[in-house]
DNA sequence: TAATATTTTCAAAAATATTTGAAAATTCAA
DNA sequence: TTGAATTTTCAAATATTTTTGAAAATATTA
């Protein structure tokens, strides 16, 4: 196969499994194209390459700046804006764990919290259930927390090598 | 808060947060639903509950069934079918990582394989990056798919006294 | 077997999410 | 400053996903 139409395969797929993680196909797509990019890209880049609008260019590059994925770049005499994204892709997994537990994890936690303050005789089947639910998620998810908190400091090396320990 | 406001939050959080991570808001809720019900419901409790159609609620239950996170139960004299739901969330973690896994994880990893083929000299910059990717993603998609096999393997016992030892 | 209850299907409708593109805002060079 | 280049915004258009509901299929009982 031929290097463009790997690089439109790569970017493709890309896409669509960021769809299955309800993260938006374009910018799954912009994303992909910035980590084989081996030199940053203007939006006239990307508008071009993915065949996108300006505007829809302006709102994913932006957002991928708030996930943490991509940055501006300001290169010597040019004037129009560059992008580029991390490359390491361990830095990336932790970057993404690390702004999803933040969103959304530690609200749900905090929501069990609230929904463990429930009035209710634990005698009634389904109070009971109810709480027990509740408190199951919170159980996990605390511990899912530490779990993540330890991978997000951690370097890849430690995750490699750790998944020979995991299975003793 | 009563247990009919406390349940509603839960039911429309967990819809809520299933739109985050690619998965259908009733889907999400009949989930919800079920696993804070002590009994076993049919089709016409969760339409009720829902607010939702006959056909979106069988077309979901159907949806959670194929997922393993759902189960049809045949109760005594019963005329109508009944489901639940696991109610042990690790093992509702582990069923879902296990799915994702199958679906998401290896294909990527076949994908990525299938691109590593990729003609082109390395020593041509774009020939660079896109094969530093592809060969990144894949170093560490391996070592994720080892991991999440241990851990669908694992007990919840494992996971919890290990997010100790992880900090070491 | 026929009558009734229940489940399933799926085309069309509704809801939701994404994208466009042109106007407004901003930045930069002279 | 001014004016051209560039970026940003956002209402409207488009695309995608989800939901409905009624007809068809299936299962159950008498």
């Amino acid at each position: 196969m031929k290097l463009e139409e790997a690089k439109q395969q790569f970017i493709n797929s890309w896409g669509a499994f960021g769809t299955n993680w309800g993260i938006n196909r374009t910018m799954a797509q912009i994303h992909a194209l910035l980590l084989i990019s081996p030199d940053p890209l203007t939006q006239d880049d990307m508008m071009e390459t993915l065949n996108i609008s300006r505007g829809n260019v302006n709102m994913n590059v932006r957002e991928l700046i708030d996930w943490g994925l991509a940055e501006r770049v300001i290169l010597n005499g040019e004037r129009k804006e560059y992008f580029t994204a991390e490359k390491d892709i361990w830095k990336v997994v932790k970057q993404i764990v690390k702004e999803r537990k933040k969103r959304e994890l530690e609200p749900m936690l905090q929501l069990m919290d609230k929904l463990e303050q429930t009035e209710g005789d634990k005698k009634d089947r389904h109070v009971k259930a109810f709480m027990d639910t509740v408190e199951g998620i919170k159980k996990l998810g605390k511990h899912a927390d530490k779990t993540l908190d330890a991978l997000i400091k951690a370097e890849e090396h430690w995750f490699v090598s750790n998944v020979v320990k995991m299975f003793k």
